[in-house]
DNA sequence: CAACGAAGTTAGTATATGCTAACTTTGCAC
DNA sequence: GTGCAAAGTTAGCATATACTAACTTCGTTG
């Protein structure tokens, strides 16, 4: 019954803009570019919305240029993003480890509670949670990128491959049908696999669990990486 | 960075809404009444805004009647109040018992987290938790008023009763300097303490703990129950 | 270079939430 | 019953967030 601690505590941007500064952060991370167009299917608005949008966080230092190519986070804006990206990964966490929620559903859980987590209780989580450098679904937390840049997406690997499942990209998590999909054939970080056949010009890619056998379209695939065994055992 | 999943699912009123419903239950159990004025002043919002939010509740099927006294929840209205409660305070018993978080913090770190918990979470929570009767101030969930029924005020009580904490109500929760400084004063659902004199005419009541005694105002003294040894120890 | 499609913008509209300022309404006290 | 303080309302305004519809702009491709 108080009013809204949060955003006066720390000066933060709104849910709204927190949720841009995420896909952002991702965006520009994998993608080195900003593409508003991105931005509206991601975040399920119109392109004139994120006109609007993007208008409105240039006014407020969130960022700078405009137009395509031209989008960046500013200081202030990327502090912010690594900010909300933390609380969305320290939640996802609390989920899993404390309160066992499937790791399929986590993701969706977790979405509307970081912009409600105080600094002191994100501080909190870290301790309690063991200061994790990835996200359950593999994804580093910002500055901790090295413990993930040696992944590679399944669509890179040789067939016959042994892997290990360690990462299910953000851009995944959006979508839910393919989480649970994933989930329910053992597709989970940790998971050891076999890459049976790539067929680009079918773009599909399947691989070999335990007993069964799980074909993914490229689509998927690609957001699914994986540790190779010259990482495993370095000679 | 799914679109906003919490209010699809249930059909749930906006944050805004949800407070209103929260405040405005806990005004209908304790006074009978729901005074515009004082949702006003709980919620640090102008009574103009009050009234057009009232309107929109009312249009919206949460509320019915206008004016004074004639405000009253819906059926619809108050299983959406009770439902945020339970998730507020279920919050407070995550941050309590999993997170270690002081609770005189709990209230103001809860709070906003209650909004974007989903049916599921809640659930989950309830188990993980052990299906609470009361928040960690020793609030009744909604439907368990009779947990604390039988507990007094410590301006009601006799002098020299000695008596333990159960409870501090809703109304002082907001007050965060009250807060801290109870339970810097080790006044918290569990201490036992003696009423020592109450001065009406001075409008304070002191009590003695293990060592030392505190002097309250008779407005938080109002707001602080307490197990009278009577209902400790039944003939 | 013309044309097409993708990307981006602008105009106009809507809703929820807030504010201040100026009223009106009520209930009680004298 | 008159009048004051408390309570409530209304008007006028602002902002963030969304939408649709109608443009413009950019890049690439034939």
């Amino acid at each position: 019954m108080s009013p809204s601690i949060h955003n006066k505590a720390a000066n933060r941007p709104t849910p709204t803009v927190e949720d841009y500064l995420m896909t952002m952060h991702v965006m520009e991370r994998d993608y080195g570019e900003i593409v508003a167009a991105r931005l509206a299917e991601m975040l399920y608005v119109t392109p004139a919305t994120v006109a609007m949008t993007l208008k409105r966080m240039e006014r407020d230092n969130w960022i700078t240029g405009k137009g395509r190519k031209g989008v960046h986070l500013t200081e202030t804006g990327r502090t912010a993003a690594h900010s909300v990206i933390r609380r969305h990964m320290l939640t996802e966490w609390l989920l899993v480890k404390l309160l066992k929620v499937p790791i399929a559903l986590t993701h969706d859980e977790a979405h509307g509670i970081e912009h409600a987590i105080s600094p002191q209780l994100e501080e909190r989580l870290r301790e309690v949670l063991g200061d994790p450098k990835v996200c359950p679904h593999g994804n580093p937390f910002p500055g901790c990128e090295d413990y993930t840049s040696q992944w590679t997406p399944l669509t890179d690997l040789p067939t016959g491959e042994v892997v290990v499942i360690r990462r299910i990209h953000e851009f995944a998590e959006d979508n839910h049908e393919l989480l649970v999909f994933l989930s329910e054939n053992g597709i989970a970080p940790g998971a050891i696999v076999q890459i049976v056949d790539i067929l680009p010009f079918n773009q599909t890619l399947t691989i070999r669990l335990e007993k069964k056998q799980v074909t993914l379209g490229f689509q998927a695939a690609r957001f699914i990486f994986a540790e190779k065994p010259t990482t495993l055992n370095p000679p």
